[in-house]
DNA sequence: TCTGGGGTCCTAGGACCC
DNA sequence: TCTGGGGTCCTAGGACCC
């Protein structure tokens, strides 16, 4: 048993939950399990997309970003859920306590995945024990499926993770890596998406493998320093370790919102500025976060997008002086077009304990 | 009837300094 | 009498992920 873990290198778990939001709201109401389910938006207010949605919902052609007319004529009998974020964000908290219960090593990287380093935790058993052990005490304590990739490295565990849906377990070896990584389509690479994947095709790189196997300056060219990555990761390595306090960190801080309808007035455009600014100082507040950087982010109706950031004499943390720059940079930047969507994000973020010495002078 | 909201990382150009 | 080269910081935009 213990012959599984091998003397260098990395035992590393990915833990994915399938269709989370989804999950979530039927394990609250058990009333819809079996049932074609989708979390999304309020179409009235131009937020009509599928967030995410049920397998059953999927057996009809629902897709994550479709817009709800859609989904609902792929499906009439869909039941339409609006996200809870906040009972997401508990549950979530749930599940990272349950895999912290096996180890430490835990490495949260979104709302509903993390990495976990089992290399030493050979005595709770081998690691196909160890994720199937994990995987029934989430459906059984928190009534939610999973799906696990066991690997030597972060990219492959990710890539595991992803191949047996729902409620997989996929151990993806370096020996397996030929078989079952390389056939896969350039597509389903994590790194790469719409845009890359065109580029790819187009020098008839179509598949994992050709990734692993391309002249490294033809990628370079292509993609820069990410086509170094790919290769790197397509052949099996990826030298980033699990590191339990990255989710602790954070690099920027914002909130954003599409507006039912596109607003000319510039009265309404600072009474939703406002609010963009409220939100932005309670999200702040809750990581014990400042910045000493702002940036707004304006669309337009016609969906041209422009960044204009502003950097602080000294850091800010409260609503009132989030609203006031970002005010400043409206008024600086705004061609006077009908706009859709207003962002603040506050940038450069830093944690409140790390910077008390300069807020004291203020 | 199209296309949300929260993030991270990379790139490219310009300013500025030595 | 016409323009080097390296380094760093800042800004805006874009690709990607969930």
């Amino acid at each position: 048993m213990k012959s599984w873990y091998p003397k260098n290198g990395y035992v590393i778990l990915h833990v994915d939950m399938n269709c989370f939001y989804a999950s979530v709201e039927i394990a609250d109401k058990p009333e819809l399990k079996g049932k074609p389910v989708a979390i999304a938006g309020n179409p009235d207010e131009r937020k009509g997309i599928i967030v995410t949605c049920s397998y059953e919902a999927r057996n009809f052609g629902v897709k994550t970003t479709m817009p709800l007319w859609e989904a609902r004529k792929l499906c009439p009998k869909l039941v339409v859920l609006r996200p809870d974020f906040p009972r997401y964000r508990e549950v979530s908290q749930q599940i990272f306590k349950l895999l912290e219960s096996y180890t430490p090593y835990v490495e949260p990287v979104s709302i509903d995945e993390a990495f976990v380093d089992i290399t030493t935790c050979s005595h709770l058993g081998s690691p196909v024990e160890i994720a199937h052990s994990i995987q029934k005490e989430l459906l059984v304590q928190l009534n939610l499926p999973s799906s696990i990739g066991i690997a030597p490295n972060k990219f492959l565990a990710k890539m595991g993770s992803d191949m047996k849906k729902p409620n997989g377990i996929t151990i993806l070896r370096k020996r397996d890596i030929q078989s079952k990584l390389w056939p896969l389509p350039v597509e389903e690479m994590y790194g790469v998406g719409r845009k890359s994947a065109e580029k790819l095709r187009k020098h008839n790189i179509n598949n994992i493998g050709e990734i692993a196997n391309a002249d490294p300056q033809l990628l370079k060219m292509l993609l820069g320093i990410n086509g170094e990555k790919l290769k790197a990761r397509a052949s099996g390595n990826d030298p980033r370790p699990v590191d339990p306090l990255q989710a602790a960190a954070f690099k920027s801080i914002g909130s954003s919102a599409t507006f039912p309808k596109d607003i000319l007035d510039y009265d309404e455009l600072i009474l939703q500025l406002n609010d963009i600014a409220y939100n932005v100082a309670v999200r702040l507040d809750r990581k014990n976060a400042v910045s000493d950087a702002i940036q707004i982010m304006i669309r337009y109706g016609n969906r041209k997008t422009i960044t204009r950031r502003m950097k602080l004499p000294t850091y800010i943390i409260s609503k009132e002086d989030i609203f006031y720059y970002s005010e400043l940079l409206l008024n600086q930047h705004w061609n006077g077009e009908a706009i859709r969507l207003l962002g603040i994000t506050m940038q450069d973020a830093k944690r409140k304990e790390d910077v008390t010495y300069q807020l004291s002078f203020f």
